[in-house]
RNA sequence: GUGGGGAUCGGUCAAUGGCAGGCCGCCUGCCUUUGAAGCAGGAGACGAAGGUUCGAUUCCUUCUCCCCAUGCCA
């Protein structure tokens, strides 16, 4: 049983004490203003594993209020979304707006009880009497207005008498409390517009705070989990409910997802979307369910995302390898072996009979003995990845260069004999030589090689389209900018790159639009719906994990190097703090300097560990 | 002298009035027909100050810092 979050521990302290009774009953309840993100899989997890988890259910609401926002697309894409996500609502799948007919009259109801009133300022009279953080606001000069008048005038809003804004309906709370939402918040406005289920049937709606609780109340909903930002609004939705004198169920608050380097701000994705910065809400750069979708993201590993991050009411950033780490981990197991280069490289073998072919056992699967074998074709003439050749390796680069042998996967040994190159100097070919007795990529004598890559027959290849995916933003907090900066300004230019022939093994030919790869050494992959009958088209899911690139690209630094406390360790090693202590502590490259003494100080780098 | 919420390894989430644990990341080694995967090991944390207590990361007080709230959005 895994460890269970603040949430499921007021869940079974509130049936302990009687507070509700079993089952539970959750919801999970998108406006339908856009597609889901992964933000949206972390509370759609937790609202359909808290039913799970307890055997109870969850619904499916839409919170769908605000005419203006909300399109019949989005709340066809959600759908497909959870379910996709693997969650099913079975028959419970409701709208907000199937309530507005009992919302009246609990609005009714509350004009009869003295609670509500018809008000005639207008939202920037309104803001004024709102008073500030501060200070108390004052009461609209309507708030005494008699119960006949407030049903007369509320019903005549109904009736379309009024324009949009003339009059709205409010709570009779306390304009002084400390709680802005509590002074005399507003109920219905008024709304001349087209509602995606209702049509124009209504042209007052009501308001999330006035719509929520007694949405969750009529569902019988017993726990009614949100983010964050709703904490403000709990004594709102407690106050409706005990002046209703209907159902309560219990508000819970916990932290919305953040994931460094991308954006969840719906309004952002949208204009991600509409000022084309990519192809779709779909595209596989977008946090979207369906981006992720398309990018080859199972929903498995979605969902083990989501529980890994966990659940609590700290602000907090998930780095995005979780994110990453959980679909290799998924894919690790299922996803059947292949052999594809993406950037090619002719390797022409001297030795090996011209015009002849042969095929060699591959396995498909490691992990998985059921995936079985299939036969690769081997020729006279291969592809190989132009980063495995170097004709001047450096001392830790152990694949191919000039007079060095390596495996061929599942083939042969071959040895690099000489280099062919064009009129500019660069590479166009590799003339080896293949020692036959090592066929299937043993050597009889027992001779090592130290780097096995992979290949693809040149004559058998498949040439197909590859699109390789970086990170959407630059930065890590692509909403921090600068003043007078735009978030745009951190688009990462370079988050998609078009492979338009790589060269991939035979047996690839027929893939469906959806089916996952691995390809060896490379990364996942998985085929994009564009893909037609001649040319496949692949999405890098995520590469493999690489040490022998993270090395790379971090280069140790020369001793001596500082660094001040609080920066990042450049290299793990024994630091020294600069002037004449010798006082000296072993820090690991990516953490933090520490301090000294407890203040700050420079640390310079005495020793490589 | 606004109200509400929050603070634990680099990141994130746990547990606990008595050795602070997992995952991601990082480092080292083993293994390897994927520099993958796997296995083994390692470095690394309780925002600050008081108080209660034999003992406080945990309980209390004060402070600091961060988030939310000034829509007829959700």
């Amino acid at each position: 049983m895994k460890s269970s979050n603040f949430i499921e521990t007021a869940v079974e302290e509130d049936f302990a004490a009687g507070r509700f009774t079993p089952p539970i009953h959750t919801r999970f309840p998108p406006e339908p203003n856009g597609y889901l993100h992964i933000g949206h899989a972390k509370s759609i997890c937790l609202n359909f594993g808290l039913a799970e988890k307890f055997g109870g259910k969850c619904n499916l609401r839409f919170d769908d209020t605000n005419p203006t926002k909300e399109e019949t697309e989005y709340v066809d894409s959600i759908q497909n979304d959870v379910r996709w996500l693997g969650f099913d609502w079975e028959d419970r799948l409701y709208f907000a707006s199937d309530y507005f007919e009992t919302l009246y009259e609990y609005a009714v109801k509350l004009i009869k009880a003295g609670k509500a009133f018809v008000c005639d300022l207008s939202p920037e009279e309104m803001r004024e009497y709102r008073g500030t953080l501060k200070e108390p606001g004052r009461n609209s000069p309507n708030r005494d207005r008699a119960v006949d008048e407030n049903l007369d005038l509320f019903s005549r809003m109904r009736a379309g008498e009024f324009p949009d804004g003339a009059h709205s309906l409010r709570a009779k709370i306390d304009m002084a409390s400390p709680n802005l939402n509590m002074r005399d918040p507003v109920m219905y406005r008024i709304l001349h517009a087209t509602h995606h289920r209702t049509g124009d049937a209504w042209c007052i709606y009501p308001t999330y705070d006035f719509t929520h609780g007694q949405s969750d109340s009529i569902e019988a909903i017993t726990h009614s989990i949100c983010t964050l930002e709703f904490e403000n609004h709990r004594p709102l939705y407690d106050w409706y409910c005990r002046e209703l004198g209907i159902h309560h169920p219990r508000q819970i608050e916990f932290a919305r997802l953040n994931l460094n380097y991308t954006m969840m701000s719906k309004r952002r994705l949208l204009a991600l979307v509409k000022e084309n910065h990519v192809r779709g809400w779909d595209d596989p750069r977008m946090p979207t369910i369906s981006g992720l979708r398309r990018r080859g993201y199972t929903p498995e590993s979605i969902r083990n995302f989501c529980e890994r991050i966990g659940v609590a009411k700290f602000n907090s950033t998930i780095e995005f390898p979780v994110l990453e780490q959980a679909i290799r981990e998924d894919l690790n197991k299922r996803a059947n072996r292949v052999m594809g280069v993406l950037r090619p490289l002719k390797v022409v073998i001297e030795n090996y009979r011209e015009g002849e072919t042969e095929e060699l056992e591959a396995v498909n699967n490691p992990e998985d003995e059921s995936a079985g074998m299939r036969k690769v074709p081997f020729s006279r003439e291969l592809y190989i990845e132009r980063d495995d050749f170097m004709e001047e390796p450096p001392k830790k680069f152990f694949r191919l260069a000039p007079g060095r042998e390596v495996r061929l996967r599942y083939a042969y040994f071959i040895k690099c004999e000489s280099v062919v190159k064009n009129d500019a100097g660069e590479i166009t070919e590799l003339r080896c030589t293949y020692d036959p007795e090592t066929r299937g990529g043993n050597a009889p004598d027992g001779r090592k090689v130290k780097a096995t890559i992979h290949w693809v027959s040149a004559q058998h290849a498949l040439k197909s389209e590859v699109r390789l995916y970086d990170l959407l933003f630059k930065t890590a907090d692509p909403g921090d900018v600068p003043e007078g900066g735009d978030w745009r300004d951190n688009l990462n230019p370079n988050s998609l790159e078009v492979v338009s022939d790589a060269q991939l093994e035979p047996a690839l030919a027929g893939a469906a639009a959806g089916e996952r790869f691995q390809f060896e050494r490379l990364g996942y992959f998985t085929v994009d719906p564009d893909s037609t009958d001649d040319n496949l088209v692949f999405n890098r899911t995520v590469a493999l994990r690489d040490s022998y690139e993270t090395k790379k690209k971090q280069p140790r630094v020369p001793l001596g190097t500082k660094a001040r406390t609080g920066e990042k360790c450049p290299e793990t090693g024994v630091w020294k703090v600069s002037g004449d202590t010798a006082d000296t502590v072993s820090v690991n490259r990516g953490a933090k300097m520490p301090s000294h003494n407890d203040k700050a100080a420079t640390w310079e780098l005495h020793e490589i560990t």
